[in-house]
DNA sequence: TTTATATTTCAATAATTACTGAAAGTTTAA
DNA sequence: TTAAACTTTCAGTAATTATTGAAATATAAA
């Protein structure tokens, strides 16, 4: 295999991963190719590596730099945008982490707690509210690693495996 | 707010946090509802309660069956299946870390590891490889976190998250 | 056996989600 | 200003994914 070939299917596995987590192909794609680039890409550029359209890379890119992991970068002499991504991985996975603990998980935290409110004494209520209870404690404690996590320095991860490994 | 518009509000929060993990939105109803059922229950009064039809409440709970959440449990006197989910909710995050390692990550580190065997020493491929390099690093450091996860008793969680805090 | 009950499968269809491309909007240089 | 270069938006369409429902298959009681 070649470097343009293993770079493709480098892309391609990347975006399918990402699809059986909920986030979609192209965005995953898009910030894989901006991974591997050596140097900021223009919209053009991307729109023609991946084959998509020109509104497809601009929503997709929006997105990246939403959840902060492609920056816009200005090229001298230059008057289109370029894109990049960062290449630390460590700051990718705590970035994506935020982000989906924010967009995701907090809200649920916040319904439980919710119907939790539930004023209903009979068994079956409290049986309910017993199950409620479980789910936030189990979410809770997720999330409370997930936020360790992300305020955690770079060798955080690989102090805390080998602690738990010794345990 | 009543139990039963507890109960619906609850199952329908379920879903859609599913829908944003790439798991379908009737498997976790389907799993929401029987996790809150006070008693097995047959796919007629799975179909009645989430108004689905029989071939999705079968697919669906075969797919919870699969992932090992969900058992069957046969009533004396009952000739059709009944169903329930175990009520461990810490249980039910093992096995779902546990499936999606499986299913997911541990594919990925396969096709990375491939990519890696690349025979290329341009610099560009060199720069590719780092970053594969860095990918797989960070994905392993992941999975093996997540296999100890999978393999600690029920206090691991909340054990080693207090040692992080105190660090 | 035969019949009734229950489960599974899957082609057709519906619902959802993603993508295109052209028009509208912005920005910069001349 | 005006015009060219570039970006954004979004209605229409395509692609994907989920669901239905009825026929086929399996299982158990009569």
């Amino acid at each position: 295999m070649n470097l343009e070939a293993a770079k493709i299917k480098y892309i391609q596995t990347w975006g399918s991963l990402a699809t059986s987590w909920g986030i979609n192909k192209t965005m995953a794609q898009v910030h894989a190719l901006l991974l591997v680039a050596t140097k900021p890409m223009s919209a053009e550029a991307i729109m023609e590596t991946l084959q998509i359209s020109r509104g497809n890379v601009n929503m997709n890119v929006r997105a990246l730099i939403d959840w902060g992991i492609v920056q816009k970068e200005f090229v001298v002499g230059e008057r289109k945008e370029f894109f990049s991504a960062n290449k630390d991985m460590w700051e990718l996975l705590k970035q994506i982490t935020k982000e989906r603990k924010k967009r995701e998980i907090e809200p649920v935290l916040k319904v439980l707690a919710e119907l939790q409110q539930l004023e209903d004494t009979t068994p079956e209520g409290l049986e309910f509210k017993k199950i409620l209870g479980d789910l936030s404690t189990v979410t809770t404690q997720v999330n409370s690693m997930l936020e360790k996590a992300i305020k955690a320095d770079e060798h955080w991860l690989l102090a805390n495996f080998t602690k738990m490994i010794k345990k």
